[in-house]
DNA sequence: TCTGGGGTCCTCAGACGA
DNA sequence: TCTGTCGTCTGAGGACCC
C-alpha cells in the first residue's frame, strides 16, 4: 500500500505568525505565551529554543534561560483566524482533514492521488501554498499509517542552533518498506501515548527504544500497562495504527478553567469565579448547539493536589443558570481552606441541539427569581439566555452578562483562550487569604 | 524547577437493576 | 427472600496530547 496519510506540522506556528506581524523581530528570540509568575510558554521561535527554552516551561524559567528574549502575551482569536486559512488551504486538497490543534492536521489523499500526484508531490505542494499564501512554513510527513506520518513529520522540522533554526527536510516520507527501520531506532517516548508515567514502567521492563518494546510479548505489555494501552502501544511499535483520518469530530467535552495569579481561599470569590466560567462554559455550549448532560468542577490547590466532582443531570442543559447552580452545588463540598490556586467548570456527555430540541425539565411552579410574566420559568431563563447570546454576537462577548460580574472595569466575562497560558501578572485581583 | 488551558481516553470502584 | 453475577452507568482520578 503506498503511503496516503499525510501529518502537516506548523513550524513555530504562534511565533512565526507574531513574527509576521512585527518583521522587526526577526532574527530575535521570541516567546510566547503568559506573562505572569505562573504563565507558561506556549511558543518559542528557533532562536529562543537554542537557548533551551520549549513549549510548556514555566515563563519565570524561559525568561532566566533567555532573558534577552521577546515576550508576547499570545493572541488566540488571531491564531485561530490563521489556522482558518491554513485548513482551508488543506480542505482544497482534499475534503479528508482532520485538525489536531491550531498547528496540525492529518491529511488523507488516498482519493485524490490522481488528480494532484503522489503524496509526495502533494505534501511538497501544500509546503509551498501555506509558505506563499500566509508566508508560514510547514513541516509534512507521510506514511501509510497516521502515527508514522506524525513522527515523519517531526523527522521532517528544522533544528534550534545558536543564531536560528537549522532548515529541515520539510517532507520526509516513509515508505512501506522503510517502516521499521524508521521506527525501531527511536526512544519509546517518541510514541503518541507514553509519558513521563508510561515510559517509568517500560523502563522497568527494559524498554529503551520502539523496537525494544516491539520484541516483547503483546501480555508483557498488557499486564505492565493495562490492557487498552498495552495493545494499543504494542500495536505501535510494530508498525500497526488502524486508525482512520476522521474529518468530523465530534466534541465531547466544553470547559473553562483558570488558575489565579494568587491562590483564593474566600469562597464568595471562587463563588464568583465559578459564576464566570459557568456563564463562559454555556454560552459556548449554546454557540455550538450543544447541551450537556454532566456538569463538573475541578478545583486544584495551592499544593498541586487536584480533585473534581461531577453530577449528571436527569436534562441536558446549556443554561447558565443552571450550570452554575449545578457547579455550586458541587463546590460547597469542596474545602477552599487550604487555598484554590485553579478553578474549572467542565460539561460533558453532550447532545446535539438547543433548548427546544428536547423537552424541558418543567418546574413545580414555584416562585422564581428569574420567572418572566405568564411564562414557565426555565422558558423565560432560555429566551432570556438566547437574547444575551444574540447580544453577544453582534456586540461582543462582554457587551452583556451577569450583574455579579460587573466591576468598575465593566464586566468580568471570561472569554476562551484569553487566559491560555496562565494568569497575567498579578493586579492585586485575588484575595490572597 | 515548580508546573497553563482545553481537550481525549482509560481505569477503577461503587451503585443498581435484571 | 436471599445471594451471586453480569452489564451498565456514574463519579473520581490519572495520563497524555497540543
Amino acid at each position: 500500500m503506498e503511503p496516503a496519510i499525510l501529518h502537516v506540522d506548523m513550524d513555530a506556528f504562534f511565533a512565526a505568525v507574531e513574527l509576521l506581524r512585527r518583521p522587526e523581530l526577526r532574527g530575535r528570540p521570541v516567546v510566547v505565551g503568559g506573562s505572569g509568575e505562573r504563565g507558561v510558554v506556549a511558543a518559542a521561535s528557533y532562536e529562543a529554543r537554542a537557548h533551551g527554552v520549549h513549549s510548556a516551561m514555566p515563563s519565570v524559567r524561559a525568561r532566566r534561560l533567555c532573558p534577552d528574549a521577546v515576550f508576547l502575551p499570545g493572541d488566540h482569536a488571531h491564531y485561530r483566524e490563521v489556522s482558518g486559512r491554513v485548513m482551508a488551504i488543506f480542505r482544497d486538497v482534499t475534503p479528508l482533514v482532520e485538525p489536531i490543534s491550531l498547528d496540525e492536521a492529518f491529511l488523507d489523499v488516498a482519493g485524490v492521488r490522481r488528480l494532484h500526484g503522489s503524496a509526495e508531490q502533494i505534501a511538497a505542494r501544500v509546503r509551498a501554498r501555506v509558505l506563499d499564501e500566509e508566508g508560514l512554513t510547514c513541516s509534512v510527513g507521510v506514511a501509510r499509517v497516521k502515527f508514522l506520518a506524525k513522527l515523519a513529520s517531526e523527522a521532517a522540522k528544522p533544528r534550534a542552533a545558536p543564531g536560528g533554526a537549522r532548515p529541515g527536510r520539510g517532507v520526509v516520507v516513509v515508505g512501506p518498506d522503510e517502516e521499521l527501520a524508521f521506527l525501531h531506532p527511536l526512544p519509546v517516548t517518541a510514541l503518541w501515548g507514553v509519558g513521563p508515567a508510561t515510559h517509568t514502567k517500560l523502563q522497568r521492563l527494559g524498554v529503551r527504544t520502539v523496537g525494544d518494546l516491539a520484541e516483547l510479548p503483546e501480555a508483557a505489555v498488557v499486564s505492565a500497562l493495562g490492557t487498552a494501552s498495552g495493545r494499543h502501544l504494542h500495536a505501535l511499535a510494530n508498525a500497526r495504527d488502524p486508525r482512520r483520518v476522521e474529518p468530523d469530530q465530534e466534541v465531547k467535552s466544553v470547559s473553562h478553567e483558570e488558575t489565579f495569579p494568587r491562590d483564593l481561599h474566600d469562597p464568595a470569590t471562587l463563588d464568583l469565579e465559578l459564576l464566570r466560567m459557568a456563564d463562559s462554559v454555556a454560552s459556548r455550549l449554546r454557540h455550538a448547539d450543544r447541551r450537556a448532560r454532566t456538569i463538573g468542577i475541578k478545583v486544584r490547590f495551592g499544593d498541586f493536589r487536584t480533585v473534581s466532582r461531577s453530577s449528571t443531570l436527569p436534562v441536558a442543559t446549556a443554561s447558565a443558570r443552571e450550570i452554575t447552580r449545578v457547579a455550586r452545588d458541587l463546590l460547597s463540598s469542596v474545602d477552599p481552606a487550604p487555598g484554590v490556586r485553579l478553578l474549572g467548570v467542565v460539561s460533558s456527555q453532550l447532545v446535539v441541539g438547543g433548548a427546544d430540541a428536547e423537552p424541558t425539565q418543567l418546574s413545580l411552579g414555584l416562585a422564581d427569581e428569574g420567572e418572566i410574566a405568564g411564562e414557565e420559568p426555565s422558558v423565560g431563563w432560555s429566551r432570556a439566555e438566547a437574547v444575551v447570546d444574540e447580544i453577544r454576537s453582534r456586540f461582543g462577548a462582554r457587551a452583556v452578562g451577569p450583574a455579579s460580574l460587573a466591576g468598575p472595569d465593566g464586566l468580568r466575562i471570561a472569554r476562551r483562550g484569553d487566559q491560555q497560558w496562565g494568569p497575567d501578572a498579578p493586579a492585586g485581583g485575588a484575595d490572597g487569604g
